[in-house]
DNA sequence: ATTCTGACTCCAG
DNA sequence: GCTGGAGCCAGAA
């Protein structure tokens, strides 16, 4: 199947919408081989029915900084420091 | 068509 | 652990 059936954008979109609380996923996760694209639709994003705040860099840095970390850590996503703890709130596929 | 840029990722040192 | 450089997709100049 040709990924061309469907737009990358919606595919990361329909990803991240399922994602569930209390776990984050990776741009490389939402986006495969364009991780990249993935940031910049979720910089586009406006919509508050989309978790944008649980994708993470694949370190499990943060894009958006403080703001970012508040909205994970209240939904008990295990941080060690200022990066999310990945092993334990990655998301298995 | 070429170049740059961006909420990125991977490999080497 | 960290830093730097190259590679990736899509859109704009």
């Amino acid at each position: 199947m040709p990924r061309s059936a469907v737009p990358r954008a919606a595919l990361v979109l329909e990803r991240v919408r399922a994602t569930p609380e209390g776990f984050v996923r990776s741009y490389g996760d939402v986006s495969p081989g364009a991780p990249r694209f993935a940031g910049m639709v979720l910089s586009e994003l406006t919509d508050e029915s989309v978790p944008w705040h649980r994708i993470v860099r694949a370190d499990g840095s943060l894009a958006k900084g403080a703001r970012q970390r508040a909205l994970l850590e209240a939904e008990g996503v295990p941080f060690r420091g200022e990066r999310v703890d990945m092993r334990a709130a990655r998301l298995p596929d």
